[in-house]
DNA sequence: CATCACTTCTGCGAAATCCGCACACTCTGG
DNA sequence: CCAGAGTGTGCGGATTTCGCAGAAGTGATG
């Protein structure tokens, strides 16, 4: 007895992901509900998947290897990392002159850089560090951001305490 | 063979987690090892990891679940939302007068809200919410976050592109 | 409409992994 | 010196993963 996700799937989409006009995949509800189970728990058995999901074992690994394949989601461990001890972290917001792109391309290559998003408001880009100490997160934020060209001024963040960290989307 | 990441763990430290006076667990080189294979792929069988850290499978495996369960890691699938096609996606920043502590947890409340963090700086919080759309991202700032007693004013950013996303703090 | 290329799902064994458990070892506190 | 807590190891049995062959649906082509 299959739970039946998708009531018949008849003929509304044939591919489970395609391009779209940006790129990037678009996914089925079935593949939806895979992440979802996913992100509950991402050692999850791919038959429990399967059965909640209304697919195959192999069905599941499947679409699973492929969703890591094209990069659209990640099986990972996740941690707090003051939490975990050491370092320092900050949100620093940028703001730009010229090529926003480019800029968060340098940002993406640096290895402090966890996280960069384009945004729109008062800044550019919001980069998130992860630094081993003060003074190097000075270094990063000062040597580093400040110095690439373009960069027209920086606003830091420095973390006190992470309060929530989830990876719920979809599940309510 | 193992290949020793802990050259001797003689007598530096007789617990793999205890408590600190913070109330958050202190972990040692191995327990930081074992998140930091999780943390390139969520999936790693016990074995693998347990040579690589030089522990046996159970061993690994009960360290693994102790920091599950005390909330120091998790493991789960991560996406990009905007990727993966629908939702409007943002990050605010808050001032509050009187306890953040408070109005973080009030955040932490909301399903929209993914990521709390208190700050130093021009911010007292950063929030990052994900939404349906437009209309449902208006409502959660306007409506529900600048209602709460005690935030004196937001500033949002909304996302145009994530570029960046990692989980490897320590792999470097 | 027949056929080919392509994609995705299913069903299997075989191999590998996970899981629970008994037991050993090491501290620590009575 | 003897509990008792915390951690590690080894070992089967149950479960899961993995690879592969075959079936079925789709789209393009002649």
């Amino acid at each position: 007895m299959h739970s039946d996700v998708v009531a018949s799937r008849s003929a509304d989409q044939r591919d489970s992901s395609r391009e779209s006009r940006n790129g990037t995949p678009t996914l089925d509800a079935v593949s939806l509900a895979i992440i979802q189970q996913l992100q509950e728990d991402g050692r999850r058995p791919y038959a429990a998947i399967g059965k909640a999901v209304g697919l195959s074992e192999a069905a599941v690994r499947q679409r699973v290897q492929k969703l890591l394949d094209q990069g659209v989601m990640q099986i990972v461990a996740v941690t707090d990392p003051l939490t975990v001890g050491f370092r320092r972290q900050a949100m620093v917001g940028i703001n730009v002159e010229g090529d926003v792109e480019s800029i968060a391309d340098a940002l993406t290559a640096m290895s402090e850089v966890e996280y960069v998003v384009m945004t729109a408001g008062s800044f550019d880009i919001l980069a998130e560090i992860v630094c081993e100490d003060d003074d190097h997160l000075l270094d990063v934020i000062n040597k580093r951001i400040r110095a690439l060209p373009g960069v027209r001024s920086t606003e830091s963040f420095v973390y006190l305490k992470l309060k929530k960290q989830t990876y719920m989307w979809g599940t309510r």
